[in-house]
DNA sequence: CATCAGGACACAG
DNA sequence: CTGTGTCCTGAT
């Protein structure tokens, strides 16, 4: 590994947020290696960071290196991230302001379009520890080594070859159909992801949906965390309750929520659904009844 | 041994 | 559009 570099000291980091935002449930391919340090990949390169003194630093590779501008990039922390922030409804919605402010530096991560499309479909039914496991198995298995107990995303067109049997012997369950199917598709319309990529939010999002095992959620969760989607707006049981419960919307469907998120939070909704997300998960909302 | 998880899908009513 | 059963598997 390179020595370790300070990468940025922005006002608003925590301990809390960094953690958050690398273990909580938007990306399943970090791995702690210490309190306060993670180690982890994307497109086959190999970063850690730590948070020290209110600073992430950053060390990568020497095989599979990263360059700084890439991990800001991956990380949102410009300021791009403070403007996105601003543009939430802090000032009126005090419930959202809470949150921003108990989790202080939580970004959306940019990741891979592929590997989140691909972690995403393992997703449904299973805890975050279920998700990894899976995942590492199927990297591990057909991935590239990228270092000691590290395996980079084999890719769609690699998966394609693997049966559905083989898959299903690495714990992914009935989902083991769904990335076969997925992958055929994929084989077979080499620009998919790259039109979804292209595509505005609702046409990606219908494109999603059309692929086997890919509903509003998983969509959702594929185009905020790796398709630069920041209207995305997954709703899955957590979302939904702390929408019923602070916003009182318990007589809404599904649809219907997502069409208040959009009104109410504005085009960086996919922002405030995360600060929302990991609050109630993490059991910081306090009630104001 | 039964139930439930950070869903999707097929099929009622 | 709402409700229900099914699908794998591991945890409780």
């Amino acid at each position: 590994m390179s020595p370790w570099k300070e990468l940025i000291q922005a006002k608003n980091l925590s301990l809390l947020g960094l953690r958050e935002t690398l273990e909580g449930g938007q990306s399943f391919s970090w791995n702690a290696t210490s309190a306060f340090s993670w180690i982890g990949s994307f497109e086959s390169k190999v970063v850690e960071l730590k948070f020290s003194q209110k600073i992430i630093f950053w060390r990568t590779s020497l095989i599979h290196q990263a360059e700084e501008s890439q991990v800001l990039d991956y990380l949102w922390l410009d300021q791009s991230y403070e403007d996105a922030i601003d543009n939430l409804p802090w000032r009126s919605d005090l419930v959202l302001a809470q949150c921003i402010k108990s989790l202080p530096g939580l970004t959306i991560l940019n990741q891979p379009l592929e590997e989140m499309l691909f972690y995403f479909l393992l997703s449904s039914a299973k805890s975050i520890p279920q998700i990894k496991e899976a995942g590492y198995l199927v990297c591990k298995n057909y991935g590239v080594s990228l270092g000691k107990d590290l395996w980079g995303f084999p890719g769609w067109k690699k998966l394609a070859d693997i049966e559905e049997e083989e898959l299903r012997k690495l714990k992914l369950g009935y989902r083991a159909k769904y990335v076969h199917q997925v992958a055929q598709e994929l084989r077979n319309d080499s620009e998919f992801l790259s039109r979804v990529l292209n595509a505005d939010y609702e046409n990606a999002h219908s494109l999603l949906t059309s692929l086997p095992g890919v509903g509003p959620k998983i969509a959702d969760c594929t185009l905020l965390f790796g398709g630069k989607k920041p209207q995305a707006f997954p709703i899955d049981t957590w979302i939904s309750k702390t929408l019923d419960t602070h916003y009182k919307l318990s007589s809404l469907n599904l649809a219907q929520k997502v069409l208040f998120a959009r009104a109410h939070f504005g085009k960086f909704c996919g922002l405030a659904q995360q600060f929302l997300f990991s609050a109630e998960r993490l059991g910081l909302i306090e009630n104001r009844e």
